[in-house]
DNA sequence: CGTACGCTTGAGCCCCCTCAAAAACGGTGG
DNA sequence: CCACCGTTTTTGAGGGGGCTCAAGCGTACG
């Protein structure tokens, strides 16, 4: 269910862009912390592993202690109301922060979606560090920045987008993450289930698959099972027409 | 349109709670900043006015050079989609932070719903100042948190609930901020129009106003004019039914 | 080999969107 | 003070996207 592991090589990531860079062009997709940064992070944290899919990393309402940084795998954070829907509120890949707290309570519930290994920092003690490690606090401060910005563009899609465009958008995001999708096959690796996606895009698990009829039907995409997925990524973009 | 004024008495506030607060309890809705703190952050930022309602204040996908910090009263934050329609990202009241960018350039344009007063940074210049001060940086990075928070909370509401009780929650939301909202008499006077909120919480201006007759009919409000409501908080709360 | 879970398909209905137009409101100038 | 005009708000009618309920199917796992 869940191992500790003190010595793991460390190789510390936040999954992030600046958004006011020094110069335009090419936009690095990570935050470079140097070695030394790196470790004395990894000083504060300790390595959790969670083996089975589906096991709590933060049960929603529960009083928040710590904050995590996924070091691999997938994680689902979802909101669960009072008459049973749920909303997920958003997907984590590696490099990503999570463990969102409200007056010290957890806000949404995380939970593995594929296996998946944390680094899981003590609140206190992070939030003592970062004062006297402006650098790094800079660091975390523009990944909330970030997390606004993929929030933000999450509410645009749910306002304004029909259900095979909001797939479609999903789609491409997943593509952005390596090792769940192949640039020499184009094929995606769907990490979650239907129910998933559709919390996550605010509808229902048969109206996800439906909207994977309607991008097939139109040749945006071909499924080869019910959890890969080949994408024209160029005619979805053009389909989905963010931005 | 547009004035400029430095010499005003400043009261910097801002608008979050601390999600891991010391003790429970009674949470403070505003970052406390001593009178240096804001002394300090006032010489780095310039006074704008911008008087006419509309008033463009951050265009989306221009180049971004400052942060913003709303100090007296409404913006809207909205994007505009390629084929026109356009999403109220946010609004923002007195002590919100805004100007968000990627890659340089503003994500959504920022207008003003009423005449309102801003602290403009320039992002440089912040950017240093923060480093070098990090308990300021550290209310920065809070607030960040705070609006992830709440971008997520408007995220679930979009994702679940139907238009009467998005337009119920959005309500309640509104009766929180002070100087719109009379305590005594449970008047809520609507600073925005029905398009804007329509935008907000993914509907049309119609269904707003269709909206607002479903929540009359049920006694949870009543109009007293199209901008002047007043709240049965409690019936409301209990109708939306969030968290 | 059976059961549970995830995925898919079908049928019917309802909420909400779109189009259209009337009514109310606010400001401006005579 | 009133007539005029643009904007905002409201009401009406009709149609469609997506939800719900229900059942069939495939697959992994004990």
């Amino acid at each position: 269910m869940k191992q500790m592991a003190q010595k793991e090589q460390t190789h510390i990531r936040i999954r992030a862009a600046n958004p006011w860079p020094p110069e335009h062009g090419q936009e690095p997709t990570h935050i470079v912390l140097s070695a030394a940064e790196q470790a004395e992070l990894a000083r504060l944290a300790e390595v959790i592993v969670f083996e089975t899919e589906g096991s709590q990393i933060t049960p929603q309402g529960q009083s928040a202690g710590f904050l995590y940084l996924l070091a691999d795998g997938v994680v689902r954070a979802s909101h669960t109301l009072n008459h049973g829907d749920r909303q997920v509120v958003a997907f984590f890949w590696p490099g990503d922060l999570f463990g969102l707290a409200q007056a010290g309570t957890y806000v949404n519930s995380a939970e593995a979606v594929t296996s998946c290994r944390v680094y899981r920092f003590p609140i206190r003690k992070l939030e003592q560090f970062l004062l006297t490690h402006p650098k790094i606090q800079h660091s975390f401060f523009i990944k909330a920045i970030h997390d606004i910005r993929s929030t933000q563009r999450q509410l645009i899609v749910m306002g304004r987008f029909d259900v095979p465009r909001r797939l479609a958008i999903f789609l491409l995001d997943c593509s952005g993450h390596e090792l769940y999708f192949d640039p020499a096959t184009q094929i995606l690796s769907i990490p979650m289930t239907r129910y998933d996606i559709a919390d996550y895009i605010g509808t229902s698990a048969e109206s996800v698959t439906r909207a994977m009829n309607t991008l097939e039907s139109k040749g945006l995409i071909q499924r080869l099972a019910a959890r890969a997925v080949e994408l024209k990524r160029a005619d979805l973009k053009a389909f989905a027409d963010v931005e």
